[in-house]
RNA sequence: GCCUCGGUAGCUCAGUCUGGUGGAGCGCGAGACUUGUAAUCUCGUGGUCGCGGGUUCAAUUCCCGUCCGGGGCUCCA
């Protein structure tokens, strides 16, 4: 059990109280102090706990700011600081109690409050008179954790220096020769210098339109129902993430979704995302859902014996869901989520020279990435000061692999467990980045974790550890993708490439009677691995045409006596927006070539689009 | 979380300012048509006007609260 500051808050009509006699731990105090009466008070009994004082400073500042907030409401006149130990069976240290106590009467008092503070540790009558109103009698837990930003802006004040590498050489932002708008566009959103447009991102809108995905109204807010085309699209990226994974060695895991807190390390770990998780208490267990998957993957690797023959050694993991408690107003369609589903890859390296490697090598795979999902990554590398004095040539090098310029920022202190990351973001239709792949390497966690491996020497040590996403969130993938297709509109017809088009190739017919062709036709198809299907409703051409086009269906053929009588198809190839002449085995090829060695599933949806439902 | 705008039929949206029996298109159902490349015609079905409270003879409309969504701020270890 953790154990927390209590307070007990009663608006009184008014308050006395009369000190009788010493205890041990008493505080000195002038005579005035020994007796008291305040009128109209919030009375706070407040009982300061072990657990407090870890972190005295964000007791007092919780604990000020919630009795603030109280006494507003309640319109009291003073503010009386009750020492009372009965609320607690866990109590601090007597002067950890009384500076706690002192430093909340101080900090209150800076707020311009009237405020007293009865004498600590002396055995005292006392009256209450409790006004009774629904607001009279409160308890609080106080914890210390952060809770808001609001009031302590003093530290972070130490910012970061942005530069752009290019061609090993390093230039001022403002005076680099920008030739590329998704770049500048990065580059004016890491520096805060976006406008806004006030729209809304048009894949909010396109995956409603489409049935991939909805809002779930019964859920909290950001977690997804997916339909069917939507699970298919997720499902083939799931796939393909796997591939590229496990072909460079990753061995695929599975591990919970939610963590016991009781474990210092998982507790530590977790808090360093703050209040943004979900935590949840059963009998005699506060949980905490997973945000990431290092929770499991490093108790695996804690639990794992290593040797230095074994590394690198990765494990990866599709974590879904993740779950982050983002502030609601920062939730938005596929861009940010409280749950959503991520490709997450933890290698373990003997040394810092190892993790440079492998990192290089994370970073074709990243980029290898945008080459088969056909997205544009602009490239912000993150390191700090001390890392970069040390790796200057190999950082450049890193990130002349890009092949492009990338932003630089230089972090003046490690603020966070990595010291070197690389972050590769779409832009969207509003010029703003999505955050896609990423890879970080991690200095803290192994030893916060106890994962160790045995080196030739047979001693034992810490690993580095690098996380990777290899293309980011799944939702964030398929959102690029959307937004993709919303700038693009004007170039060609928006769609998703061949092999996540839910229907790779449909079949319309003109009349009933084509019917049973139609259907010999998709059977064949389906045999060679295409998603096809057959829209056989009896309405005619010109709508059933549009009804595909409305659906990005990459290839459609319609079918009437001409094709009855010849082997040779008319298919609209919507890339292209053109019509073309072939024959069956043509275009089996031509949408296989189209797939290459993408990953792929069946359609999860009836043949006959008349059989269909509609979400 | 704060500020701001919105929530009306399965979907997209009008109506609400100025309170008085709620509309259109698409979809869906029925019928007609039997169709060759981006919406065939006619008829019909369809609503707790997000939810809760208040004001009023009367509330989708005005007021308060709340939930959900968009944008901005902030945040994205």
């Amino acid at each position: 059990m953790v154990w927390k500051m209590r307070i007990l808050l009663i608006h009184s009509d008014y308050i006395k109280y009369k000190t009788k006699s010493k205890t041990k731990i008493a505080e000195e105090i002038e005579d005035e102090k020994k007796e008291g009466e305040f009128k109209n008070s919030l009375v706070v009994f407040t009982a300061v706990e072990k657990e407090d004082e870890k972190n005295p400073d964000l007791v007092v500042e919780n604990a000020t700011l919630e009795i603030a907030d109280i006494f507003f409401k309640i319109g009291a006149e003073n503010i009386v600081i009750y020492p009372y130990a009965h609320l607690s069976s866990s109590l601090s240290s007597p002067n950890a109690a009384k500076k706690i106590l002192h430093d909340m009467e101080v900090q209150l008092r800076s707020q311009n409050l009237n405020v007293s503070r009865v004498p600590f540790g002396w055995y005292k009558s006392f009256e209450v008179s409790c006004k009774g109103h629904p607001l009279s009698e409160l308890s609080r837990t106080i914890l210390p954790e952060k809770t808001e930003p609001q009031t302590n802006e003093k530290i972070d004040i130490q910012k970061s220096e942005f530069n752009i590498l290019n061609n090993g050489k390093l230039y001022n932002v403002d005076e680099f020769p920008y030739e590329n708008s998704d770049f500048k566009k990065l580059v004016d959103y890491e520096l805060d210098r976006t406008k806004s447009s006030g729209e809304e991102p048009p894949h909010v809108k396109i995956m409603r339109e489409k049935k991939l995905a909805g809002y779930e109204p019964s859920a909290d807010i950001g977690h997804l129902r997916w339909y069917p085309k939507g699970k298919l699209i997720r499902d083939l990226l799931a796939d393909y993430v796997y591939n590229l994974v496990t072909e460079r060695g990753a061995m695929p895991v599975e591990t919970p979704i939610m963590y016991d807190l009781a474990d210092e390390a998982i507790r530590v770990h977790a808090e360093k995302f703050g209040e943004r998780q979900y935590r949840m208490e059963t009998k005699n267990k506060q949980l905490m859902l997973r945000y990431a998957c290092c929770f499991g993957a490093f108790r695996i690797l804690a639990d794992t014996f290593i040797t230095w023959k074994n590394l690198p050694l990765a494990i990866y993991e599709l974590s879904t869901y993740s779950f982050r408690l983002e502030k609601s107003g920062e939730v938005v369609g596929l861009k940010r989520l409280r749950g959503f589903t991520m490709p997450d890859l933890h290698t373990v390296c003997a040394d810092l020279q190892q993790s440079m490697q492998e990192f290089s090598n994370q970073i074709s795979m990243c980029a290898q990435t945008g080459k088969d999902l056909e997205l544009n990554y602009e490239v912000i590398m993150r390191v700090t000061a001390d890392f970069l004095e040390e790796n200057q040539e190999w950082v450049f090098q890193a990130a002349g692999m890009i092949g492009k310029p990338v932003i630089l920022e230089i972090l003046p202190k490690r603020k966070h467990y990595w010291i070197c990351k690389m972050d590769f973001a779409a832009i969207d239709y509003l010029g703003r980045p999505i955050e896609n792949p990423t890879i970080q390497i991690d200095v803290e966690s192994a030893e916060r974790f106890g994962i160790t491996y045995i080196n030739e020497d047979e001693e034992d040590l810490n690993p580095i550890i690098i996380h990777c996403s290899p293309t980011g969130s799944i939702e964030r993938v398929i959102g690029s993708l959307l937004e993709k297709t919303a700038i693009k509109i004007d170039e060609k017809p928006p769609m998703f490439p061949v092999w996540l088009s839910p229907t790779q190739v449909r079949i319309l017919t003109i009349a009933e009677r084509h019917l049973d062709f139609a259907l010999r036709l998709a059977d064949d198809l389906k045999k060679q691995n295409i998603r096809v299907d057959v829209d056989d409703r009896p309405d005619t051409v010109r709508k059933k045409i549009r009804n595909a086009g409305s659906e990005w269906v990459p290839y459609v053929i319609v079918i009437g006596d001409k094709e009855l009588e010849s082997d040779q198809l008319m298919v609209n190839i919507r890339e292209f927006n053109e019509k073309s002449l072939m024959n069956k085995n043509k275009l089996i090829e031509r949408v296989n070539n189209d797939i290459d060695n993408m990953p792929f599933r069946k359609l999860p949806l009836s043949l006959k689009l008349s059989e269909r439902v509609n979400f």
